[in-house]
RNA sequence: GGCCCGUUCGUCUAGGGGUUAGGACAGGAGAUUUUCAUUCUUCAAACACGGGUUCGAUUCCCGUACGGGCUACCA
């Protein structure tokens, strides 16, 4: 495996991208840049029925204005691995899905939205699991022809990872340190869909892989999956190559609970978004830092500082000195309340010069 | 509920076994300014709690509390 630094910044186009996912794009390119890496774009449009249609645009539209581009990816011309969309990739994750259940280490199921029902309801807490499955229909349950029948009469099924019912999964996070969870509390995730398309645990470990990703930087709402993207890459045979982990801390509301949310914004006036969005449906207008008078370097600095300093005392950073600055240990780990007042600042100080 | 992650001024954070616990935003007071803005000076403001370990814990360990995340054929 090569040891060049490669990172992605991997959004679904389920709407505008709002400033969290700015942060995180952020520090994926501030990261390769820094190590003399690649920065990817991939679109995660693994779900088909929440596209959003303009919301890949957006995603490009927004890292150029703030100027941090990929060097590959979708928007970004044709490189070594594409294409760079997962709807385009849809071949792939079959064939790795595929892999999985001749090793073994996945099968088909045929439960139904209503069985699914009926076992939760049975059980209260109620998972897919290496001590549930035997009351499922799936392929570990059924016999040979009977699966075979019903395969070949095209019925709708879909493909799950088969995990054992006890085991530890360690790995280590470059932001947390070492975190262990044992299977017992995971579930058989579903890994392809009824519908032919791949979850996003599967296309993301299959793609990560395939481009050759060496750092997955992405949001902290992912560490409880990360167990299960470990137990692919093991499964899959790549647990050599796979790439470190780093889970940035989120982005909180200013006012209480929860994560920073497209809502947020109209709810406590201030733009949650880097460009000004019009939602194709309602013709809903959200408001932009870019519209609002905000410079692309003041909103680059403002982000950075939500969970990441320097360790010294200077505050403005050019994009060239963040890049000179960064570093993957110097991200606090508590997540951050999005403060308006402080983005104003930043913004006065960069009119100011 | 279960699992995972976290917890320093109101907010973003620095620091780290012995410090006057530092900076920035916001706030108070004052100066400059025709006004607004700017600028300057200055004030107030924090180690969640309880046990350890230690000569000494804000710092290390364990609990508790609180906060956040996840718990979908969503990402």
């Amino acid at each position: 495996m090569s040891t060049k630094v490669r990172v992605r910044f991997a959004p679904s186009p389920t709407g505008p991208l709002h400033i969290g996912g700015v942060r995180t794009a952020l520090y994926n390119y501030l990261f390769a840049k820094k190590n003399g890496g690649d920065f990817i774009l991939r679109i995660e449009d693994t779900d088909q029925n929440r596209l959003v249609p303009g919301a890949e645009q957006y995603v490009i539209d927004t890292l150029k204005w703030v100027g941090i581009e990929p060097n590959e990816g979708t928007g970004y011309g044709d490189g070594p691995h594409a294409p760079y969309r997962q709807s385009d990739r849809k071949d792939t994750y079959r064939q790795y899905a595929e892999q999985l259940l001749q090793a073994g280490f996945a099968y088909y199921a045929f439960d139904t939205e209503a069985d699914l029902e009926q076992m939760k309801a049975t059980n209260a807490n109620f998972k897919y699991d290496a001590n549930t499955r035997e009351l499922g229909k799936n392929s570990l349950t059924l016999s040979k022809e009977e699966v075979e029948k019903r395969l070949s009469e095209k019925e709708h099924y879909v493909i799950r990872i088969k995990l054992p019912a006890d085991e530890d999964v360690k790995f280590y996070d470059e932001i947390r340190g070492w975190v262990i969870v044992n299977t017992s509390q995971m579930d058989d995730k579903v890994l392809l869909k009824s519908d032919g398309m791949p979850t996003y645990h599967l296309a993301n470990v299959c793609d990560d892989y395939v481009m050759q990703i060496s750092h997955v930087i992405r949001g902290e709402e992912w560490l409880p999956s990360a167990p299960l993207h470990v137990m692919l890459y093991r499964y899959l045979g790549w647990e050599k190559s796979m790439p470190k982990f780093a889970h940035l801390p989120l982005l909180l509301k200013p006012d209480g609970n929860g994560k920073l949310s497209k809502r947020d914004g109209d709810r406590l006036g201030f733009p949650v978004f880097p460009l000004e969005w019009t939602d194709p449906k309602t013709n809903e207008i959200s408001s932009g830092y870019k519209q609002k008078g905000y410079l692309p370097e003041a909103v680059l600095n403002m982000l950075a500082f939500l969970g990441w300093n320097p360790g010294t005392e200077q505050e403005i950073f050019s994009k060239e000195e963040l890049i000179e600055a960064f570093s993957l240990e110097n991200i606090h780990k508590a997540g951050a309340k999005f403060d308006f007042e402080k983005a104003k600042w930043f913004n006065a100080e960069y009119i100011k010069n």
